[in-house]
DNA sequence: ACACTATATAAGCAAATCTAATAATCTTAC
DNA sequence: GTAAGATTATTAGATTTGCTTATATAGTGT
């Protein structure tokens, strides 16, 4: 321990005596003494007047003293100060997640993880998608998830979840007398599509291209939320995660059509940091998150990440 | 150095690099490397992010920089007050005396002193004689100059002067016809002493009793000053160290008389503490003390020191 | 001066710490 | 993406530090 020398020298001092503060620090009295001359030597200057017995401090041994107690003092308060950080940093786990990744299903993952390890709390945060890149990348959270997950240098991605991609269209509309959607229905009709920035456009691009599909794309958007308004208000069908519009099927603002194999999924992945080291807590979200049983009935994986 | 490891964590943070540190500190960037990670294991906790460049402290490593800076300013102002601590203390000789050594002499002493060691100063104290061995013994001062020396375990003891005693009357006095004092010519006189539990009482008792001579001691002070007093009244005589009543014999109020051989000599010494480790100008001053011409012309060394 | 206790010193050994060489990793530029 | 350049980590061996035991020296009290 590197602390040890002050330790020694303020016990020599409250002892008075170099045998009795090396016992206390557990070393022999030849030790504590070589280590108290090597010091007065580094110093050039004597500390203990072994003149006299019980020791007495010189007035520099008295300075000196002053500063050993200042030092463990400091050291202590730091000791007790990342007991804390780390304290709160393992009890924590701290998510980012994109807000279509579905509130009461994360909000039921945490509930779980919290009936099994009830000293640990998670915090998840709702982010757009560079946001929680961001977030991950300065290490302000531990985990970050997001839909067409891409890996970098110093990002690591483990696949999680599938969704379903349904045809989302308003209850008025004519596809809704369908049961099941095949590519070519989507022929010609007026659709809402996301930017082109974005992957799941690029994904559902990739699609149409596949079945020599050519729709009409009317508007597009950088969220999902203006996707299903504009749907919702009859200004054209789009393509969607299932899950992600329940609310609006509830109220039976809009109509969900599946879509006839081969499907459209679109995959939720894991992020994190490259070589994290997770605490426990984080490592046991982790866990809960990968055992958790995936609700989509398949589970192909997309060959396009990108 | 004990607080390398601090300074090289500083700089660590400060390059936001290992091998940049290690140059500044001068050791290899391998013994860098492994010292950060010793320190991490220590407090089993990351301090530096490895994961970009250039590095960056994590959260705790930002509470160990504060802890490393704090260390070092406090270090920092150890080592300047011990700076001054020994500039002043080696600057400086201080010095205990007895009334009785006389403040001319000594203030002749001190001028030669600064005129050849210009930067020092010597202060001198004067003390009645226990509280000179007490200043001695307790470090306060670092010589001590007493009549009767007394070594003992922590006191060392080396022989200045001898100085002559004679007697002492007042101008009225009968003895004063005489040029020499034989020790006869004192039986029966009024007799003027120290207290009894005084060196130079004691000595001054050995001498009459050698001589078989008996004394009227009709009164007896602690002190020098008083005698005199007593003495230049007419309530008797007394014996002397010559040198300490020349204002009185200047002023015509006390008539010195030498006493015939075997003389009477009241020893000066010079003491200090055992094994003391004198500083450059306290050595100095020591060694112009004993380089520095006695004034008596015999130098017979007292047998009774007690 | 003696016995008793405490500190200093010496010698040998074990462990820490360093250096040099090499592997692994990160960044940048193509 | 990949290769080059720079930085950090690792490994192995040499060096140094620091510890322990044994013994000498020193301080205290009787």
């Amino acid at each position: 321990m590197d602390f040890g020398n002050f330790r020694l020298f303020r016990d020599i001092a409250a002892t008075k005596s170099v045998s009795r503060a090396a016992s206390l620090n557990g070393i022999s009295q030849s030790a504590a003494s070589q280590r108290l001359q090597d010091l007065e030597r580094d110093l050039d200057t004597i500390l203990v007047d072994r003149g006299t017995r019980p020791l007495t401090l010189t007035d520099a041994g008295r300075f000196y003293l002053e500063l050993c107690r200042d030092i463990l003092r400091r050291h202590e308060q730091f000791r007790s100060e990342l007991g804390e950080l780390k304290a709160k940093v393992e009890g924590v786990v701290k998510v980012a997640s994109i807000y279509s990744v579905g509130l009461s299903e994360l909000s039921q993952l945490v509930h779980e993880f919290y009936r099994r390890y009830p000293g640990s709390t998670v915090e998840v945060e709702y982010l757009r998608p560079e946001k929680v890149y961001e977030a991950v990348l300065s290490d302000r959270v531990d985990l970050g998830l997001v839909s067409y997950p891409e890996s970098s240098r110093h990002l690591t991605v483990l696949p999680w979840r599938e969704e379903e991609m349904v045809v989302a269209a308003s209850p008025y509309h004519p596809l809704t007398r369908k049961t099941e959607i095949l590519p070519y229905d989507l022929d010609g009709v007026a659709f809402i599509g996301f930017d082109e920035d974005l992957p799941i456009r690029r994904e559902i691009d990739r699609f149409f291209r596949e079945h020599r599909v050519q729709v009409n794309t009317t508007l597009h958007f950088d969220n999902l939320q203006m996707i299903k308004e504009a749907v919702a208000l009859g200004s054209g069908v789009s393509i969607l995660p299932a899950r992600t519009m329940e609310a609006e099927i509830a109220q039976g603002r809009l109509v969900p059509i599946p879509i006839g194999a081969p499907n459209l999924f679109r995959p939720v992945g894991i992020i994190h940091r490259r070589k994290k080291r997770f605490h426990r807590a984080a490592q046991a979200f982790l866990d809960l998150l990968q055992e958790l049983p995936v609700a989509e009935p398949s589970k192909r994986l997309s060959a396009a990440n990108i």
